[in-house]
DNA sequence: GATCCACGGGAATACACGGATG
DNA sequence: CATCCGTGTATTCCCGTGGATC
């Protein structure tokens, strides 16, 4: 960040008063470009990209590691930076060139697995960073998207470095799917899964991601809090406080800080009290879904979930539940119901056995298992007042 | 007109319980 | 006593439909 930068900050959240002076700087679900003590992990990413260096195709190799590791973060930042040297952009920059020449490329694309699920939007995906013109979203046929990603390939010097990020989720497209469906153009492919456990039967390179120590997740939120809070806006007790809580996973982490600075700001305040981190934490759920995970689920399942939440009755039959939502939706009771149980299947909420009303099967209840308040403040639906 | 895919209703299946049956 | 059966409920699965896009 500019020096000027820093100080207009400062300044804003002085003058307007404002605790939360960048929001996208305090999000859980955005990375910052420079995530803090992944040195190590990085020189192991490097070495197993080298052949990348010399117009090589590296082999297929995985990255993994528990929930809130910052593995995102890490492959998000090196293939920022790996773009910017050999990719596409700094050929073009300078070049008359247009897209379709036969100059050597080596593309690093990213692709989140929880947003791209059927092999159209994997072709769709890759497609949209190779080429310049934009890619149609429907209209064509899945072959069509096929044949133009493998034109642009046939040609020398040209290869494709595959991020493939959050495979092993429910819901989410499988590695062993994309390994299927890019077969044909392996030879000019290298494949890099992102996951909390490797592939079934996976053979090659792995990369693990330790969770980050204390004291690491101490510097994050600083770094964090420093960027998007107004100055002062976090002590340094509560810092701590935080991060002893977090135990090294850094999205529990941030979706508490970020909730914090929400709460405050909701209350008018300028700083975050001990009261605001006490509700922020007890609205994480232990071992909880990535809210990202939430925010990538399409629009009427979001809306199910504000609903959920907005209702006071709690330990209600899921029968109840749905009920209760679909008199505040458009949606039928029958559908709300069947939704929650598929939202249960992913985990984004939990079946709770009730204890039985007589006769028939007994009935369950539903919990959340995501930050509430980051889902509320991030999803594009509806505004949270205070 | 072709295509993708989210939607949404409802059929099919699984389970829990109590009472009947041998 | 063990097993079967009927009933009511919970849960899963399937598939036609239509909006959006080209």
């Amino acid at each position: 960040m500019e020096l000027e930068e820093r100080i207009a900050r400062r300044q804003a959240g002085r003058n307007g008063r404002r605790i939360i002076v960048d929001r996208e700087q305090l999000s859980p679900v955005v990375h910052v470009r420079n995530p803090v003590g992944r040195g190590p992990v990085f020189e192991q990413l490097l070495d197993a990209v080298d052949a990348s260096f010399d117009g090589g195709v590296p082999d297929d190799f995985i990255i993994t590691g528990p929930s809130g590791s910052g593995k995102s973060a890490v492959i998000t930042a090196l293939f920022d930076a790996l773009s910017e040297r050999l990719g596409q952009a700094s050929n073009v920059i300078g070049t008359t060139t247009r897209a379709g020449s036969d100059l050597p490329v080596t593309w690093f694309i990213h692709v989140d697995a929880r947003r791209v699920q059927s092999s159209f939007a994997l072709y769709r995906a890759m497609l949209s960073t190779m080429t310049t013109e934009s890619v149609p979203e429907s209209g064509i046929g899945t072959d069509e998207l096929h044949s133009r990603l493998y034109d642009e390939l046939d040609r020398p010097g040209r290869q494709i470095v595959l991020a493939v990020d959050h495979y092993g989720e429910p819901d989410a497209l499988q590695f062993e799917k994309v390994t299927e469906l890019l077969e044909p153009i392996s030879e000019s492919l290298t494949l890099v899964g992102i996951g909390q456990q490797p592939p079934p039967e996976w053979t090659g390179l792995t990369i693990d991601v330790p969770i980050y120590r204390h004291h690491e997740i101490v510097d994050l939120l600083t770094e964090r809090a420093s960027s998007g809070l107004a100055a002062g806006a976090l002590d340094h007790t509560l810092t701590r406080r935080l991060a002893t809580w977090a135990d090294g996973n850094a999205h529990d982490a941030l979706a508490a800080l970020f909730s914090a600075a929400v709460l405050a700001s909701n209350g008018g305040r300028e700083r975050i009290k001990p009261h605001h981190l006490d509700t922020a934490m007890a609205d994480v759920p232990d071992n909880s879904v990535h809210v990202d995970r939430v925010l990538a689920l399409s629009a009427t399942r979001q809306q199910v979930l504000h609903d959920l939440i907005s209702l006071e009755s709690v330990d209600n039959p899921i029968r109840d539940v749905a009920a209760d939502i679909a008199a505040r939706s458009s949606l039928t009771a029958g559908t709300v119901k069947r939704f929650l149980y598929e939202l249960a299947d992913l985990g984004v909420i939990e079946r709770v056995p009730l204890p039985s009303n007589g006769s028939g099967r007994r009935p369950s209840t539903v919990e959340l298992r995501f930050p509430t308040i980051p889902f509320l403040t991030l999803s594009p639906e509806l505004e949270w007042g205070p």
